[in-house]
RNA sequence: GCCGGAGUAGCUCAGCUGGCAGAGCAACCGCCUUGUAAGCGGUAGGUCACGGGUUCGAGUCCCGUCUCCGGCUCCA
């Protein structure tokens, strides 16, 4: 048999020769230092033989920051942590430990409940292991062997991933330790030349919040001690990009024991939401969408007919008043339905864009609320569209090409799914056909790439979701439009279409920046809180040099702030380096100040991310401000 | 909600095995009168999250509650 090495040149093998066999027969250096062969670009095991006529290249301790060679170091450190886990925690049961992202977890149900200071003992005991020196060595079982043996060690984990496992069996191991794994694993654990534990968890045993809650122990690996140190310094960078810290630091937002996951906004932080909420409506009012304001407060009635009384209840904040009971309104949706059901439609009034950025209550779990991004009190740029099942596919690429007008106006990079149909749907097959064909149809106009999360849609329709990460790579949703059939029947809304025949619309759920205040505290993370210059609280500050000056800088002030422009004068009796300090600390664009030797057509404008201080006349500010 | 950690001045934090509650910044009052990232001095500021317990004595140890942080679940 034969493979092609990346440089196009043919290897003669003997039959049945695996990854490792090629790599020596390329040179023992390579065979050393091989962590795993890509198999036709798919990462392999170097233990596995090869097929005849692949492409083949080697990953090498070389390749230190490729994701695939870091995948296997770090698969094969959550092994070893699951070996010294059983030496010092006797009687643990371990359950499943792969590598992630940045690193790697391993979950155990301990004996008796450890904390944070048996991690350090436990890292050191991983080092031990290492030092000792460990290869892995991989075998293929039968189903009932490995049961088997899992059974037999006392891991009731093991015996049930077993059973659920796809496809061979097989087996790894090191040392004391042997592991259900498909691998790929390394030759042994020479290259793990750094690992850090680096924190605990509580993680439900298959995710499943009804079964056990195991102890999930997380920690990342690499090549070298230098990628492990640069990766933690650059976790501690990212900390300062935090919205929380950024929130007060920049005074735009704070939270209260008084109100938990419900934001205070400061003056300046509501300078940035007031310029979201009129981007948002000029941009309505652009695209042909009505505004919109319905009740906070709703009879039970009207949930029980939208169905969140059953479905949503306990996420809902709900209230008794003169013996009727209330609840306040999680979405906007079902006050929409019942706007919509006031009047008498035609298919001529379609499609209807109805919009609205009311402020939103969501009992979330106290443990799932997180600053801005996972709040309990919010509002969305809101709108539903009543539209006949023909304009579906052109409404729902109008949204997209209104997302996108805000996103590439901020450059945001965004991560496009496709959610489809869920188990528990409700409708037939062939509305779920028609509703996700005329999403990817319009995703495909669009020309977005996307990634499709089968059986993730809402239970009424299916969404495409437009997500963002925050600074520590954590993913949130952004904007959706969700098709909804459901919502429609159940209000029992019609439209009279051409036929003289009762109708009924589809309903599309529409946020594009999504809660504003998800999205402020995104963008504040991304900008490390340099807000670009149109969203900027204040986007000019002028230092009035001595007390003389005061006079014409308020003078300034009164001119700029006529031409639109934010602006404030820091009249402290504070030196010129403190003033400016601070207006950087705040993050203020421009920064001017202004003494004897300035006049309104040579203003020294220190702006911010720019080497120096310009000279520019008042005008010239005003309208390289105006452009932006 | 669940697992682990944390909560000390407005903010950031120190306070060891229990023994008089601290620093820097901010605030306030003075001095200085400023030219591109912190001028100098002084003053004031605390129910050590809240409630209970152990102890001669608790910020420190124990129990409960609340909130926050990291995860898990959830995000209709």
């Amino acid at each position: 048999m034969k493979v092609i090495l990346p440089d196009g040149k043919e290897l003669e093998l003997a039959d049945g020769a695996s990854g490792l066999d090629a790599a020596r027969a390329i040179g023992p250096k390579l065979a050393e230092q091989a962590v795993l062969v890509k198999v036709n670009d798919e990462p392999a095991d170097l233990r596995l033989p090869l097929p005849d006529g692949a492409r083949i290249r080697f990953l090498t301790t070389r390749d230190r920051e490729d994701p695939d060679a870091l995948y296997v170091l770090r698969h094969s450190t959550a092994h070893l942590l699951a070996e010294a886990v059983r030496r010092l925690h006797p009687g643990v049961k371990v359950a499943i430990g792969p590598p992630i992202e940045n690193g790697f977890y391993y979950d155990f149900d301990f004996p008796a409940a450890i904390t944070d200071a048996d991690l350090e003992p436990i890292e050191q005991e991983l080092q031990q292991l290492i030092a000792e020196g460990r290869t892995w060595s991989r075998d293929e079982i039968t189903r009932d062997e490995a049961k088997a043996r899992f059974a037999a060690e006392g891991e009731p984990y093991k015996v049930e991933l077993v059973d659920t496992a796809e496809g061979g069996i097989s087996l790894y191991t090191q040392g004391a330790f042997t592991d259900l794994c498909r691998g790929p694993h390394l030759q042994d654990a020479k290259p793990i030349k750094a690992v850090k534990l680096t924190s605990l968890a509580g993680a439900y045993w298959r995710g499943d919040s009804t079964k056990a809650q195991l102890t999930r122990i997380y920690g990342t690996a690499f090549f070298t001690q230098a990628d492990l140190d640069t990766h933690l310094a650059r976790l501690e960078e990212a900390r300062k990009n935090d919205h929380r810290r950024l929130g007060r630091q920049l005074d735009l937002f704070h939270f209260s024991e008084l109100s938990p996951g419900s934001p205070f906004w400061h003056p300046r932080g509501m300078v940035v939401w007031n310029v979201l909420e009129d981007l948002r409506r000029s941009e309505n009012a652009a695209r042909g969408y009505v505004e919109v304001r319905t009740p906070q407060i709703y009879d039970k009635e009207l949930w029980v007919t939208s169905g969140h009384w059953e479905k949503y209840r306990e996420h809902m904040f709900t209230f008794q008043a003169e013996e009727r009971e209330y609840g306040l309104k999680p979405m906007n949706c079902p006050g929409h339905c019942a706007l919509y059901s006031d009047g008498a439609w035609s298919y001529r009034d379609l499609p209807i864009r109805m919009a609205e950025a009311g402020n939103l209550h969501r009992n979330e779990l106290s443990g799932a609320l997180h600053g801005l991004l996972r709040v309990r009190m919010f509002a969305q740029d809101d709108a539903h569209l009543f539209v006949t099942p023909e304009q579906v596919e052109d409404e729902v690429l109008g949204c997209l090409d209104f997302g996108y007008a805000i996103y590439d106006r901020l450059g945001l990079d965004i991560k496009v799914e496709l959610s489809t149909r869920p188990e528990n749907k409700l409708g037939t097959d062939e509305e779920w056909d028609r509703a996700e064909a005329a999403l990817a149809q319009a995703l495909a106009r669009k020309g977005l790439e996307y990634q499709v999360n089968a059986g993730d849609g809402a239970f009424y329709g299916p969404k495409i979701d437009l997500h963002m990460r925050d600074s520590l790579g954590r993913g949130w949703q952004i904007g959706t439009v969700q098709l909804d059939f459901q919502l429609p029947q159940r209000f029992g809304l019609t439209y009279q279409g051409a036929d003289n025949v009762e109708h009924t619309p589809v309903v599309i759920h529409r946020a594009l920046i999504g809660s504003f205040e998800r999205f402020i505290g995104i963008l504040l993370e991304h900008t490390g809180g340099e807000l670009p210059v149109w969203l900027a609280p204040e986007q000019v500050r002028l230092v009035p040099v001595g007390e003389g000056h005061r006079g014409i800088a308020a003078a300034l002030h009164d001119r700029l702030a006529a031409a639109g422009v934010r602006v404030g004068v820091d009249q402290r009796d504070e030196t010129i380096g403190r003033r400016i300090r601070d207006a950087e600390m705040l993050r203020v664009p421009h920064v001017i100040v202004y003494g004897d030797r300035d006049s309104e057509d040579a203003l020294p404008v220190r702006s911010r991310g720019r080497e120096g201080v310009r000279t520019l006349s008042l005008d010239a500010l005003v309208s390289e401000l105006a452009t932006l």
